[in-house]
DNA sequence: ATGTAGACTGTAGTCGACC
DNA sequence: GGGTCGACTACAGTCTACA
């Protein structure tokens, strides 16, 4: 699968774990919440800084955003 | 200290590892030399597709590539 | 072997709207 | 609540060149 799969799917996973819709999301997140919606779907190639943005309003670290299986 | 800068430092740390120099890591990654240096030194933005090609060109996964304590 | 600069092209990311 | 489209702006990433 394709990097911008496993990334979107990792994002909505870690989403639904903390129970936030999308728009809750891009408003912590602060950014879009079409862009958002475009990242889970694998549709974009998203940058680190806004990973990191991401992965902080998920609460969790980039090091945990990373430790799963489908990063090996 | 800013992500930018931290996956700066992770690339040089596991390019250095590896012996490569940054013009090989770029033919290896199919990426500019010129932008492997700024990156390098934290002044770019990169996104994830080019984070996994230069992963790839150093031997390591993403989790690998994350798993460090500078990512927590 | 690395840093940086400038000019260029492609695409990330915004925003509003509609389904 | 989520998917997608279209138009826009900002910046990612290329390439050449010189220190």
């Amino acid at each position: 699968m394709e990097i911008k799969s496993k990334i979107g799917n990792r994002i909505k996973e870690l989403r639904e774990i903390k129970q936030m819709s999308q728009k809750d999301l891009a408003y912590s997140a602060d950014l879009d919440r079409s862009y958002i919606a475009s990242v889970e779907n694998g549709k974009r190639n998203i940058s680190i800084v806004n990973i990191e943005k991401i992965a902080v309003a998920l609460g969790v670290s980039l090091k945990e955003f990373f430790n799963k299986q489908e990063f090996n």
